[in-house]
RNA sequence: GCGGAUGUGGUGAAAUUGGUAGACACGCUAGACUUAGGAUCUAGUGCCGUGAGGUGUGUGGGUUCGAGUCCCUCCAUCCGCACCA
């Protein structure tokens, strides 16, 4: 029997287990490759086809550098940990544990059934012990880290003790929040006066208690405990990292987010802020993705200026990204919240300033943000000085600054801001012209390439140099200084929720202190319930002493650890995921190294690979890694899009009828069996090419003898009588319907009304020519959407496994187009690629399953198609065109079936470029020609250019640029032949009519041009 | 507003360094064949035109013997960022 897909992939999956085909060990007589494709969160509701996508591509890319004799890390397991499984918890009181465990059993039958050559045996799963155990420990690593701006390096927290110990905090250069010290509660260190900005010397040091020492410390450490403002998710009970928010909403589940402040761990991820900038142009990712993370950083570069105040002690910085404009400064504005506002504003501003600030403080930071047009601001009344021209500078605020980014403060330029320009217009403040050759009269002219004028020492200066030297007075006034500012926030990495890694710490006198490693992991204890207490402590609360594995100190901590944190570190403990002593072996580590192709999709860019690459970063400083980035090349694929079915329910309506008694029982289509049409008529309606009534009068004909018909005989003729019957109102509703019902847009009727009777069983089906049919003459419309429940479009691997095999489905999913690119799934185009398979097959065996391949010599024609074919789909496996691999085989099959080709020189060879793509049939068939081991493994097929070489050339000639004709010549005729023959040639005449051409462009081997 | 990506038949798309635009596949049209099988085979299928021919890669311009590809302009769609000082 030809091609038996079922029997041949059920066959294959077994054996690969039983021999375990795809198990990888280290082997450092080969090169490694590192394929890895994003691990899934296992969701209840199992894989639709937009999955595998990526999945499908990197195992094709896998196996291909199988054959090319790369020793490949082909990995998979799961993201366990996350919040659907906590809300069914909340929901059912099922073990989160338990749900989960459910899900991956899903996952993986789907999994298992498209031929992935995954190494299970190397499994990973986010929230198992075995494997949070070590997600715990880089806890741990981090909390004892610190970071040394001079080094520009982590180091162990002992180093910062070592300083402490010998020289204080002075030489030292530590990544910190800024003005860390104000945080600092003074009560408990009497021996820091009121004037303390943050330095002690070693003696202050050597003094301080344990407890105290602790306290400093924490402002060090690279995760840290402080007060932070958080997206607090009262629906949820927890908070939320700004990429979890969505426009004031959770980004699951759509709940309201509040700003709440909250004792909270966080990782400084700002101290590498530079660093994961720069390092991007050491990754191979799209330049979307770089584009987006560097956005998210948010590196401005300028400098920080210091206004002071006239009449108060107090200075205003400022941060500015144009410190050449200083001599532009015509006012300072500060957000309202700032917190100088209160003290500087004067006597007769305060009530006016009040009522502005309460007015601003009423508006929501969106408000605030799109509210561009209206221009509003108050003076307070006061004044700081230029700190050049010491020129009275008033100070306004306004809701334009905000209080979260910089200093809360700006020095307006109007000259040369918008903004500005657009506040000191509507306020009337004079604006300074610095600028030579600027028009600033209609507005502000921003540009950096003119020359300065009016601006003292900086007069004729421009550009860079101008930047230059302003920084450069500015410091030598002491006014402040240059400065790289970033947008990148310290990312917050508590969750008061229940299904996380627990953080590996104990309180004692409040101070946290970390478990001991030979304790970890800690384990989730057992809880009754979970949602957050009464008291709002996170579920964990409810876990009493006994519940906890490991208990130290007075209580244990009760948040747990972000989403992100089990897949920060995931691809690493693939390369060694049963070390109990170690997270990975330096030795794997070192064979394994960087992932080489990393897939999947997009929306990760400022969430999970941000975090990987911080964390990364960290373990590589602290010496536990050879390698800075985790990821060396990246391909995001495009999301799959459902395509809807619609079916078109006619409706009429005689609602708007008045001054007519009608029956009310007969005045709709809603009193009668529902009524479909096809989509060709529903256009022709549309458009007048066909009458409503047309259609209605059919209806009727086949309401005869149903209840209410007579009414609506009797409600029409009353119409008539009155001459209102245009009056009924006509409208055709799209249903979605669901896409298993319809093939090729026609509807199965008979199905669909076994799908949903209450709607479709009784309903009149029409078809083209206004006949009622039960047959697949009705047509649908589509459209393109998010694949849906709601909407019947979701198509599961699973069906089309079934239907076609998994060897179709990995086809047909890389046939479809760039991964990259988005694009609507349509099963139509399945077929074609399921008749590609049958036909290739056909070349092998026949209709009985004999084996028709001979040991005869191949033709010329098989040998070139046969090299076209291994050049074609090496080239573009290379480049990552995994699409156009597929067409190439396809032409390759159809000229082979032509030539009627079956010699083994050249299907086996096919076999292996097969491979990839379609491993159960390749493995079949690689058996059929008398092979006992795997094609897996066996070697990629070399190219031999020799049997492309043409004795003979089809040239195609131009007439200026057009392709006039096609004429076959010697492939080695010079170029002088090539262009007397064909100005010999009998048709080149007709597109010559001088006789002779202007000019002659021959490239050899390629293409003739004629100018004329 | 800034940044990134994309734009080619009825559909998914191909064209790798500028060199035959639309490969391959779907769909459609006509036909053949058949123990009807998501079969197979033949011919056709960008658009306009009976034809010769004309025209054609979002728009308009440019460079070139030659442009889907390079440069400039504008437009549309998607994504990211956004009073970011």
């Amino acid at each position: 029997m030809e091609y038996n897909f079922r029997e041949i992939e059920q066959k294959w999956i077994k054996e690969w287990r039983k021999r375990d085909t795809y198990k990888v060990t280290e082997d450092s007589s080969k090169e490694k490759f590192y394929a890895l494709s994003m691990f899934p969160y296992p969701s209840g509701a199992g894989l639709h086809v937009g999955h595998p996508l990526g999945y499908i591509a990197s195992d094709i890319y896998a196996r291909y550098k199988r054959h090319q004799g790369f020793n490949v890390l082909h990995p998979m397991g799961y993201d366990s940990f996350g919040l659907p499984a906590e809300q069914y918890a909340i929901e059912t009181g099922t073990h989160p544990a338990e749900t989960t465990e459910k899900n991956i059993a899903r996952y993986r039958e789907q999994l298992d059934k498209l031929g992935f050559n995954y190494d299970w045996s190397r499994e990973v799963r986010t929230s198992s012990p075995e494997y949070y155990k070590w997600t715990q420990w880089i806890f741990k690593q981090i909390f004892n880290s610190w970071y040394n701006n001079d080094t520009k390096k982590t180091e162990p927290i002992s180093t910062l003790i070592e300083k402490f110990n010998s020289n204080g905090s002075y030489n030292v250069n530590a990544a910190q929040d800024e003005e860390w010290y104000k945080a600092l509660d003074l009560e408990k260190f009497p021996f820091f006066g009121e004037y303390f900005v943050g330095e002690f010397t070693a003696t202050d040091w050597q003094s301080m208690t344990e407890e105290q020492q602790q306290l400093v410390l924490m402002h060090y450490r690279l995760t840290y405990l402080a007060d932070s403002w958080v997206n607090w998710c009262p629906a949820l009970g927890t908070v939320l990292a700004n990429d979890e928010v969505k426009d004031g909403k959770s980004e699951r589940g759509g709940h309201p987010v509040v700003q709440k402040l909250m004792r909270q761990w966080s990782m400084r991820i700002s101290a590498f802020a530079q660093r994961l900038l720069d390092d991007l142009d050491t990754v191979d990712w799209s330049d979307s993705i770089k584009e987006i993370q560097r956005n998210w950083i948010g590196r401005s570069k300028g400098a920080s200026v210091k206004f002071s105040v006239a009449g108060h002690g107090e200075i205003i910085e400022v941060f500015t990204t144009r410190p050449d404009t200083i001599f532009g400064v015509d006012f300072v504005t500060l957000a309202p919240e700032h917190p100088l506002v209160n003290v500087i504003t004067t006597a007769d501003q305060k009530a006016d300033i009040n009522e502005y600030v309460e007015a601003a403080s009423l508006k929501s930071e969106r408000d605030r943000q799109s509210d561009v047009k209206n221009i509003t601001g108050c003076f307070t009344g006061a004044y700081c000085e230029h700190p050049f021209t010491g020129k009275q500078i008033p100070i306004w605020i306004g809701d334009y600054v905000l209080a979260s980014y910089g200093t809360g403060a700006v020095m307006a330029v109007p000259s040369g801001d918008q903004r500005d320009w657009d506040f000191a217009t509507h306020f009337k403040i004079d604006i300074t012209a610095i600028m030579e050759d600027a028009d600033i009269s209609e507005q502000a002219d921003a540009s950096k390439d003119k020359p300065l004028m009016n601006s003292d020492f900086l007069n004729g200066l421009k550009g860079k140099k101008a930047v230059n030297a302003a920084i450069s007075a500015i410091m030598d006034k002491d006014a402040g200084r240059g400065k790289v500012q970033y947008r990148l926030r310290d990312a917050v990495f508590s969750r008061q929720r229940y299904w996380g890694e627990p953080v590996p710490v104990y309180f004692k006198n409040d101070i946290p202190y970390l478990i001991e490693d030979d304790q970890l992991p800690v384990t989730l204890p057992p809880i009754d319930e979970y949602l957050p207490t009464e008291d709002g402590d996170p579920p964990l609360a409810r876990a009493k002493k006994e519940d906890w594995d490991v208990f130290e100190g007075d209580r244990m901590e009760l948040n747990t650890m972000p989403g992100w944190a089990g897949s920060s570190w995931y691809f690493l403990r693939y390369m060694d995921p049963h070390n109990t002593e170690e997270f990975v072996s330096e030795e794997k580590m070192k064979y394994w190294n960087q992932v080489d192709l990393y897939m999947g999709g997009a929306e990760h860019a400022t969430g999970h690979l941000l975090y990987s690459r911080f964390w990364t970063k960290i373990l590589c400083d602290l010496g536990h890694l050879s390698f800075n980035e985790p990821f060396k090349k990246m391909i995001n694929q495009g999301m799959i899009l459902g395509r809807s079915s619609f079916a078109h329910r006619f409706n009429w309506s005689l609602d708007k009828i008045k001054n007519v008694e009608l029956d009310k029982t007969a005045l709709g289509a809603e009193h009668f069996n529902p009524v479909f049409i096809c989509s060709g008529t529903k256009a022709k309606l549309e458009s007048g090419e066909a009458d409503y009534n047309d259609v209605m009068k059919v209806i009727l004909g086949h309401y005869k003898g149903q209840k209410n018909y007579d009414a609506l005989m009797k409600n029409l003729e009353l119409l008539k009588a009155k001459n209102l019957d245009s009056e009924c109102a006509f409208s055709i509703q799209n249903i979605h319907v669901d896409i298993n019902h319809v093939d090729n847009d026609a509807m199965d009727v008979e199905s669909i009304k076994a799908w949903k009777p209450a709607v479709f069983d009784s309903a009149l089906f029409l078809n083209g020519s206004l006949e009622v049919t039960n047959g697949s003459d009705v047509y649908c419309d589509f459209d393109v959407e998010k694949m849906s429940k709601s909407k019947y479009n979701v198509q599961t691997p699973d069906d089309l496994v079934e239907k076609f095999g998994a060897d179709t489905l990995r086809c047909y999913e890389m046939f479809l187009g760039p991964v990259e690119q988005s694009k609507p799934w349509d099963t139509k185009g399945i077929n074609g690629v399921h008749n590609f398979l049958r036909k290739l097959s056909r070349l092998f065996i026949d209709k009985e399953g004999n084996l028709m391949v001979t040991d005869a010599e191949p033709s010329k024609d098989s040998m070139k198609t046969l090299h076209k074919t291994i050049k074609k789909v090496t080239e573009d496996l290379n480049r990552f065109s995994w699409n156009t691999v597929v067409s190439g085989m396809m032409i390759a099959t159809n000229e082979l079936t032509e030539q009627k080709c079956h010699s083994r020189a050249v299907l086996e060879p096919l076999t292996l470029l097969l491979s990839p793509y379609a491993p159960h049939l390749a493995e079949e068939l690689w058996e059929k020609l008398g092979h006992t081991e795997s094609v897996t493994t066996e070697e990629w097929p070399a190219f031999d250019e020799s049997h492309l070489v043409e004795s003979e050339i089809h040239y195609p000639v131009s007439f200026n640029g057009k392709m006039r004709f096609k004429i076959t010549l010697p492939a080695e005729f010079t170029k002088e032949q090539v262009e007397e023959a064909v100005l010999a040639y009998e048709k080149t005449a007709q597109y010559l009519p001088d006789g002779s051409p202007k000019k002659m462009i021959v490239v050899p081997g390629r293409i003739v041009n004629v100018v004329v």
